[in-house]
DNA sequence: ACAAAAGTAGACAAGTCGGTCTACCTCTTT
DNA sequence: AAAGAGGTAGACCGACTTGTCTACTTTTGT
């Protein structure tokens, strides 16, 4: 990969997050990275192209840092700890490849296309897809039976979204520790 | 309220609920309601009033319909069953009164203003607290101790807003109805 | 060493953005 | 009858939009 094909992924991806996608024009992106129009061009196609590759490296860095965040627990509600704090840690600001927290990116650039089969709404959906099988895929290392991790995988795969939308929306700064005791509650009858 | 400026909202609405605020121009708005430019400056001083103007009506719209949708329920579960199967025939575009189904305005638009402080922002979040404040009326008028009702409010909410991002970002048409099923194991333990 | 690839600055095109303004028309109220 | 509010159409403004292009320089691999 190009040094100035991440520079330019990496600068367009903090004014989408910060502004959104539409709000941000090709002009602002290259006097912010520096890099000539021509090279811009010559790496992508379109505008369109530029936020396909920030959606995919941006899935890429969170996704690395949650299973990050989850590898070390070793029991399921030492994982469903994990992912909480995890989340807790993000919305804070305390995480230094996330920050700073403005919601979900792949929420808010959906919210912007929202016809399902447009490849920027599918990219979004394929990130939520990712993060639940990479979240089953840690309950199953444990062991735990394919029906019992779908079904939990699922329960906090919603609490998961809830939380991302009351901290953004409402600049709620504990919602991952209500969704955290919500989701206690929730599996203390199971398990 | 002028019978021009309600449709100026209506069409606004429509064109910024399936675009995005960002992606749609006066100009377009004007020649698709079909109101003169003049007109509009008449009644708002600028594109984020509008925009501010448009959200209050929304509000009013979604909390109009949901009161409706939970009053009939007469006791704690029903009205759970009452939120979640309403969510469900919003998602599946049964309600006309908010018909089609492209996820939260409210979470869309606050995805395009960022900053908390922002006036648009803040509308947002007023929505959001609206609900919220309706779903605790419901249960405190069913004679809820009051902590109990916040707790369970507070659950709720997690798992409406979750169902609301499954819904749209993943196209997961039946995420009401997991919720559904998830609240109803929420509650077991405590009802 | 040399050719190809990747980079630079920035002019330019064609169109859209939010917003202002003139000139005129049509109601409603006193 | 008169007057003011609310409406129409659309020209116009300066700034900005995505994208193309020329002419030139730097970096990289063989």
């Amino acid at each position: 990969m190009s040094a100035k094909r991440l520079h330019l992924i990496t600068t367009a991806f903090e004014l989408f997050y910060q502004k959104g996608v539409h709000a941000v024009g090709i002009n602002e992106i290259l006097s912010e990275s520096g890099v000539a129009k021509k090279t811009l061009y010559h790496h992508f196609a379109g505008k369109d192209e530029l936020v396909l590759a920030v959606l995919e490296y941006r899935d890429q860095r969170f996704c690395h840092w949650l299973q990050g965040s989850l590898d070390a627990a070793t029991s399921v509600t030492d994982k469903i700890d994990a992912l909480f704090d995890a989340l807790d840690d993000w919305f804070n600001d305390r995480v230094d490849a996330l920050r700073p927290f403005h919601g979900c990116f792949f929420i808010n650039v959906s919210g912007e296309y929202s016809a399902p089969d447009h490849p920027i709404h599918l990219q979004c959906t394929r990130h939520k897809i990712n993060v639940a099988m990479l979240l089953r895929e840690q309950f199953e290392a444990l062991g735990m039976a394919s029906s019992l991790g779908s079904r939990l995988t699922d329960d906090l795969c919603l609490l998961k979204e809830g939380a991302i939308t009351l901290a953004y929306v409402q600049g709620d700064c504990n919602a991952a520790l209500k969704a955290k005791d919500t989701a206690t509650r929730l599996v203390a009858a199971v398990l």
